[in-house]
RNA sequence: GGGCGGUUAGCUCAGUUGGUUAGAGCGUCUCGCUUACACCGAGAAGGCCGCAGGUUCGAGUCCUGCACUGCCCACCA
């Protein structure tokens, strides 16, 4: 399995083809692949949907950023013993793939309706097979441990069905409605689109005063608008009725400029006396406003735009040119005729295509609803109930406040692909909803029934995933076991497509069952802008049928509880490029994560990605980071090869599992031995990063876990651990057996903590440290550390910084007197405390060596300043070295330090003087700070007689 | 119009429930190929923690205001 033997492994780690390799294997040995539980098994269960990329999408960061979070979590729980399934598949996404085949066929100089509607699906099921792959074969190279085997994609037949019979469903329950609205609808894509997918933006505009004559006056009334175009449609001109200006005028009626057509003058609230000139023209068709208000007046809808935002017969002169074009012609026309008065800068918010970027038009026509309240009331409680919590903990706020504004759902859309509405239509008037297509109308019998042509909206099929995915309708034993999932991990982008539609939706359909003769749905539920206008309802569906399946309208905690679709949700930041700017295609400034990769690994991405994954702020993606990672993998590396070294040198035989040391993959590192100060402290620093590993993952922080490892894996195991017991391994002895074992015990339990974020690497040195045949196929099935709180030596710890800043305090002072690198010199040393002094005696041979230094001598008095030593409270030091000491220079440091000390000093002693201070703060911030200032005194002592052997004038 | 976040070393960012001397990586400077690693090692320089008030014994951390910046939401013509 391991291309090279572990003596001949290269001197610098080379992550391509070894992560290759280890991202075949893992799919091939089906790794990740998980059986359902059976009944009585009492292992936890750990559960994650993986967000459906769209199936011809290609991976870009934010998707690598969320893979990697995902795997790392995933990976940790199956460590830890969790069943772990984490769900793959992808997303038809029915806009967004329609467009790229649609943009294909334009290449070939076709169109979708050039083809049909059936071989276009056809057409796009093509398409699929050739690149939808691609995604797939990307993740593998991320190494996300997905079961492949469960791999979903929406379109799937079962998953369709499960769309029809929730369609089917919500219909019977009264809360799936057809009717003739102003919806938003994108003129490039010829369909309607969601709120959401609407993008406001904010532009420079005009508003425009025009004045309409008042019949049989002379007078004349002035509106204000943003879009003179839609006046063709004008149906009234609304004024409010507290404003005494237009008083006079209620009842009249006006000319409609260029039409030549009456229309009433009516009040409504829509007309607000402060804006503008309190006037407003009203045009039902064209406005969600003005639709409203022409309701309540039974005003007539006149639509002037086709489907593509052209003007059409209604429009009269103008019929046939685009809105913009019929724009300039009208003001013309208007601003000759003398009817245009006013023009003025308005910036507005202009709404455009999330898909296509085309400006979005209101428009009236017929489509599918969902009335939301009763499913939205559900979703807000279960979050309110914290049955569902957010981390970072604001986006439960965020979304409740959404939630509590939400209008009902556009769910039908004018495309070919996607799933189409289950909607039947008979000649006789009846539409018939049902899971499959009927036969004949129930009504009059008639056998010509004609299928709604649009499909629903992705989100719909893609809210309904966490139980759709796991067999749903079927009471399966997947979703017994799987649901509620444990977790979701995605991005705020989408929180309001798709995390608040799986919640609405999950809380519906997975709480028990409904049961007759409850309360059903037509008191609740009013949309504002989509009422449930009586003469809209009865043209398009009669009340009575729909009402059949009432549903269960109070449920118990528990009840709600269980039905949440996931417990936990983590929103995590969007990737931007090193200058915090938006990764976009047209600025051309859009990192492939593969071509990251190809450049440093995947296992360096990835903990890129994990290290800067701190909440609140986005990711600015900087490849020098990277850079530092991709160092850090070599660094590990580097260690193994000096493990191996080691192994082979003193003894082939070493293994773990062989070895006395118990370091098989179950057997933490309980067989290290703890003879030595270092081995002590690296055991204890060990334990106490395990401890915070784990708890950062615990709360999501990818970035402390990351960082924790890192630190301890290169400040204190390479840069201290590996170098103090060098000199232990140098003769080959039981001494040198023993600290071998122990490191080869301490590298495999880092390996095993490591891993969840840098897979590949791991998994390599651990296959190679079992030369090939390791207990496990995989590290990612051996068992992740556990802090042992026994092991945490805090007197270890203390004892080893006194070392390790002795150490820096020769390596400091041999850099500033520039003693060759190669010389070794004798150390005076002068400790006061008995304890120190022999703990230095004791590692004196680590002194040595670290600070290759020989001769280590101990003074019993305090060290002069002349003689160029230095100190801390603890010990003075002193390099028996020629050396001419600089006594200005060392004056100016002596003095800088002195600053230092005093002002420590004085703000000790402002404090401990300060009775509120001795009264309020904790016993253990007042002792500290004792014992600090015990120290400071110490140090200023020494300073201070040294200030004065050197002579050091005040005046430096 | 409403809401949310950011502002800490030249750059990119950490900084736990307030605890006295604010950290890391990269970059810079000085040494060094010491038999794991130059994708390395050792050392150093570098910060009025956006501004102004306030609370507190004590504020980078809490409160208020302001400035700059980014994002989300919104049917006022």
């Amino acid at each position: 399995m391991t291309d090279n033997p572990k003596n001949e492994l290269p001197k610098s780690y080379e992550p391509g083809a070894i992560e290759a390799r280890w991202a075949d294997e893992w799919v091939k040995e089906k790794l990740f692949s998980v059986a359902t539980p059976a009944e009585g098994d009492t292992r936890p269960v750990f559960t994650l949907l993986l967000p459906p990329p769209n199936v011809t999408g290609r991976l870009h960061m934010g998707h690598m950023l969320n893979q990697t979070q995902m795997d790392i979590i995933v990976r940790w729980h199956r460590m830890r013993g969790f069943v772990t399934l984490w769900l793959p598949g992808t997303d038809h996404a029915g806009i967004a793939t329609q467009m790229m085949v649609e943009r294909q066929l334009a290449s070939e100089h076709k169109r979708r309706t050039d083809l049909g509607r059936e071989k276009f699906i056809e057409r796009v099921w093509e398409w699929k097979k050739l690149y939808g792959g691609a995604i797939q074969d990307q993740m593998r190279r991320l190494g996300a441990s997905v079961d492949w085997d469960r791999e979903y994609f929406t379109m799937d037949e079962n998953l369709s069905r499960a769309v029809r019979e929730v369609f089917v469903r919500l219909y019977e329950q009264g809360l799936i409605y057809r009717g003739k609205y102003i919806v938003n609808w994108c003129p490039r894509c010829a369909t309607a689109i969601s709120d959401l997918e609407v993008k406001h933006e904010e532009v420079p505009g005009k508003l425009w005063e025009i004045r309409y004559p008042v019949v049989g006056t002379d007078e004349f009334i002035t509106v204000a608008t943003t879009r003179p175009e839609t006046m063709l449609g004008d149906t009234a001109i609304a004024v409010n009725e507290r404003d005494e200006r237009y008083t006079h005028l209620h009842g009249k009626k006006v000319l409609l400029p260029l039409m030549n057509r009456e229309i009433p003058i009516i009040t409504d609230e829509l007309a607000q006396p402060e804006f503008g000139t309190g006037a407003v023209k009203v045009t039902p068709a064209h406005d969600a406003n003005d639709f409203v208000a022409g309701l309540r007046h039974n005003l007539p809808q006149i639509e002037v735009m086709d489907e593509h935002a052209r003007m059409n017969q209604n429009a009269g002169p103008y019929a046939g040119l685009k809105r913009e074009e019929a724009r300039k012609r009208i003001l013309a026309d208007l601003r000759e005729q003398g009817f245009l008065t006013g023009e003025k800068d308005y910036t507005l918010a202009l709404g455009t295509c999330d898909r296509c970027g085309s400006v979005v038009e209101p428009r009236l026509s017929t489509q599918w609803f969902i009335k939301i309240q009763p499913l939205a009331a559900r979703a807000i409680e279960v979050v309110e109930k914290d049955d569902i919590r957010f981390t970072p903990a604001n986006y439960r706020q965020i979304y409740l406040n959404w939630m509590r504004n939400i209008h009902d759902w556009c769910i039908s859309r004018q495309l070919w692909w996607g799933h189409q509405i289950p909607a039947w239509y008979c000649d006789c008037g009846e539409i018939i909803v049902a899971r499959e297509a009927p036969s004949s109308c129930p009504k009059c019998g008639s056998s010509k029934l004609k299928q709604d042509p649009d499909v629903l909206d992705t989100w719909f099929s893609s809210g309904l995933l966490p139980f759709t995915a796991l067999g749903w309708p079927e009471a399966t034993r997947d979703l017994e076991v799987f649901y509620p999932t444990s977790l979701l991990i995605t991005g705020f982008d989408i929180l309001f497509f798709w995390v608040a539609r799986m919640i609405m939706l999950g809380c519906w359909f997975m709480a028990p069952p409904e049961k007759p003769g409850l309360p059903g749905t037509d008191s609740d539920g009013r949309d504002a802008r989509h009422p449930t206008s009586i003469e809209v309802e009865k043209q398009e569906v009669a009340v009575g049928e729909r009402a059949s399946r009432p549903f269960k309208a109070a449920l118990s905690d528990e009840e709600l509880r269980n039905s949440v679709p996931f417990r936990d949700v983590y929103i995590h930041a969007l990737v931007r490029d090193a200058d915090r700017q938006k990764m976009s295609k047209t600025k051309g400034n859009v990192l492939d994560p593969i071509q990251v990769i190809e450049k440093y690994g995947t296992d360096a991405t990835r903990f890129t990605l994990a290290a800067m994954s701190s909440p609140g702020t986005d990711i600015a993606f900087n490849e020098k980071r990277t850079e530092g990672y991709r160092a850090f993998a070599n660094k590990i590396w580097n260690a193994a090869r000096f493990m191996f070294m080691n192994i082979e040198r003193i003894d082939p035989g070493i293994r773990p599992g062989r070895t006395g040391v118990d370091a098989r993959p179950h057997a933490g590192i309980a067989g290290f031995q703890t003879a030595v100060l270092e081995d002590r402290w690296i055991l204890s620093r060990f334990n106490s990063v395990t401890k915070n590993v784990n708890g950062s993952l615990t709360a999501y922080r990818f970035d402390e876990a990351a960082n924790a490892i890192y630190d301890f894996f290169w400040g204190e195991l390479c840069d201290w651990y590996l170098e103090l017991i060098k000199a232990r391994l140098l003769p080959e002895s039981e001494t040198a057996r023993g600290t071998c074992a122990n490191l080869v015990a301490l590298f495999e339990a880092s390996l095993r903590l490591l891993h969840p974020v840098m897979p590949f690497i791991t998994e390599e040195i651990w296959h190679a440290m079992y030369d090939g045949k390791p207990p496990l196929k995989s590290l990612a099935l051996a068992e992740y550390p556990q802090a042992d709180e026994a092991q945490i030596d805090r007197k270890a710890e203390a004892e080893m910084a006194i070392l390790q800043d002795l150490i820096a305090s020769v390596r400091n002072l041999r850099a500033e007197l520039k003693v060759e690198t190669k010389q070794r010199v004798p150390v005076e040393i002068f400790a006061e405390e008995t304890a120190v002094r022999s703990l230095i005696e004791k590692n004196a041979g680590a002194l040595e060596r670290l600070a290759n230094v020989e001769q280590v001598r101990f003074v019993t008095e305090p060290l002069a300043s002349k003689s160029g030593a230095r100190g801390t409270a603890r010990f003075d030091l002193r390099l028996i070295y020629e050396q001419t000491i600089d006594v200005a220079a060392e004056c100016v440091r002596l003095k800088k330090e002195m600053e230092k000390i005093e002002k420590g000093i004085a703000g000790g002693q402002r404090q401990l003087g300060n009775e509120q201070f001795l009264a309020k703060a904790p016993a253990q911030v007042v002792e500290n700070l004792k014992k600090q200032q015990q120290e400071l005194a110490v140090l200023h002592q020494k300073t201070q007689s040294k200030l004065n052997e050197l002579g050091c004038g005040s005046d430096i």
